[in-house]
DNA sequence: AGAATATAAGCAAACGATTGCATAATTTGT
DNA sequence: ACAAATTATGCAATCGTTTGCTTATATTCT
């Protein structure tokens, strides 16, 4: 039933010869005869010998594993963005392990501990919503072990990061809704974290300042990502004198729920009201009223380029090299459905 | 900048004792006297002291990790099983490795060699479409790994699976059907895989039987699960003399297809066509016409109690034990919206 | 006090693979 | 044919931790 997982030891002992000699010649080691090589990777096919990683990765000091700290599964982009990370893990022969916060610093702190005993040999993060102070991955840089920030980048200094920029698609965006004639577009933004970049509201501003409308703060009011809140915050909305005509919601989940409570209000969608959103769910093609255009952040891509970053930074071993490969910025693009 | 990470044999050398009987101190052995154990532990608490865990797993011949192969992270019943495999990872303090196979049976193979490679304990899997032999995983269990199949279980003797029962509630999905006065239900099947379970048919067999209305044939459809393929046996089935007045479809990728196209035909929904499925997305409820009832499959569920069982197959050392632990078979449920 | 017992700590091997250095075997040059 | 150069192989330490067995120290009993 249950047999023996072979060893070069007993490579060696059936060919008596030593196991120096065995595992050179498993890794084609110039100075090792040929018959010699090709009997033992002869035997060692036969017996369906593998190294065994955890040996390996012992004497090495490395596991060939990262680790990949992600917010939430749930979220479509970021099982997208898992693609692209395991595909360049894979290229390199690295496994990847993956932990969910679920946007719970106490759980995101607790991910990066079984990983760093684990002895992972990089990080992968994307931060949770409750991460106000990056000192726990510092700590990480301590022994040495590189942490790349992706997507969700805390806006501190001295940092690694990949992320998309939402500025220019922001603005895109709101040109195409001032192109159609709107003039009060409402900005339904998520939960304020000082430590994430607030590129949503910047071109927010920007694209008001570059035609010229006032800014109307009435219109600008925050969710918690709820339904209940984005409904009760939208609901406000429509009761302003100067009600909006647009809403630039802060992800999809803001915008379908927005559009659902729209439609219970039996307000037109797109005429009415029109929506427009940072791109999510791709599964809005399906609804009758989706959102009329989406900004659209290529998941899979800066799941990819981060993790390259992050095998650049285990290749170089020096810590100037370090600090000169610094920070990656991707560019956003507005779909119009 | 760059620290070093702290093992026992400098605790014992700063101490000026053995290393086993830090070692033994860090356990808390009986024969370690109460001042040493006391010192031991503050100072390895100082130091920052972790254990190095590639030591201890190569040791120990585990890895404290275990795999989880996945058709696809994008499909959210995925995502789910996910949170509950991990979670009772979690309480076992083990690891887990996720790999998707994108249903690639190739792929399949070579996560399971990476996993078999990196020792995991065990293994998780939900089979891919491709699947049709399962001789790599019983290689596994040849090496002493067990290998927990779950949802998509081959039908094959003599191993261990938990899954969920459909074969209740797609019953119950067509009475609610006949109840409501249908007579000509089609049912879109998805692609036939000879190695699991075809209970939905069965289930719609037996349903037609009990209720005495004879089965048509030319009802029953297959897709690939593309939406092109969806749509054109959907327009065969409208073409049909005697057409049908609801659909049972494979899943809501399945439903929603059919449901958007339907719209496309003018044909109305839940009046012209009801649509019936089986639940993989939660998103459904944004829709205007959403199916009017989705069987449950409880996914969380499901990846937790495999895992539990895997941990019962990991703590059973005696091949005995092993055989007896079996299967699990969950029940579905029929959620009328 | 001296032997028997209980308590505390150390020695050394083991896990499987890698690798610098030494040594043995073979070939080449003269 | 013998030294020199080349080629092939082996020895032994190493990575950090665990653990069976031995030994040293302290305690208890008579």
């Amino acid at each position: 039933m249950s047999e023996k997982i072979p060893t070069i030891k007993e490579i060696a002992q059936k060919l008596n010869i030593s196991i120096s000699t065995v595992s050179r010649a498993l890794h084609d080691h110039p100075s090792i005869g040929l018959r010699t090589k090709m009997q033992v990777q002869k035997l060692a096919a036969e017996m369906n010998y593998e190294p065994n990683q955890t040996a390996i990765q012992f004497k090495q000091g490395k596991t060939f594993t990262i680790g990949l700290i992600l917010p939430n599964l749930m979220e479509e982009y970021f099982s997208l963005a898992i693609n692209g990370v395991e595909q360049v893990a894979l290229e390199n022969n690295y496994n990847v392990l993956i932990g969910q916060s679920h946007d719970d610093l106490e759980r995101e702190q607790k991910i990066l501990d079984t990983m760093r005993r684990h002895r992972v040999d990089g990080v992968l993060v994307s931060i949770s919503k409750q991460t106000n102070s990056i000192g726990h991955f510092e700590q990480l840089e301590k022994y040495n072990i590189p942490v790349v920030f992706f997507d969700r980048v805390p806006n501190v200094p001295h940092i690694h990061s990949v992320w998309c920029s939402l500025y220019d698609s922001t603005i895109d965006a709101l040109e195409l809704l001032f192109k159609k004639g709107h003039r009060r577009v409402a900005y339904i933004q998520g939960p304020l974290s000082l430590n994430i970049k607030n590129e949503r509201l910047e071109g927010y501003y920007e694209a008001h300042k570059h035609n010229k409308i006032p800014i109307n703060e009435s219109l600008i009011v925050t969710t918690d990502l709820s339904k209940a809140v984005t409904e009760k915050v939208f609901e406000k909305l429509m009761l302003l004198k100067d009600k909006p005509t647009a809403i630039l919601a802060f992800n999809d989940t803001v915008a379908l729920d927005t559009i659902q409570y729209a439609k219970k209000m039996k307000l037109k969608i797109n005429k009415d009201i029109s929506v427009v959103s940072y791109a999510n769910w791709p599964i809005t093609s399906y609804l009758d009223y989706p959102p009329i255009a989406s900004v659209e952040q290529f998941p899979n891509d800066q799941g990819a380029r981060a993790t390259e970053l992050l095998f650049k930074l285990l290749d170089s071993k020096s810590p100037e090299d370090l600090v000169a490969v610094g920070n990656i910025v991707l560019k956003s693009k507005l779909i119009v459905h």
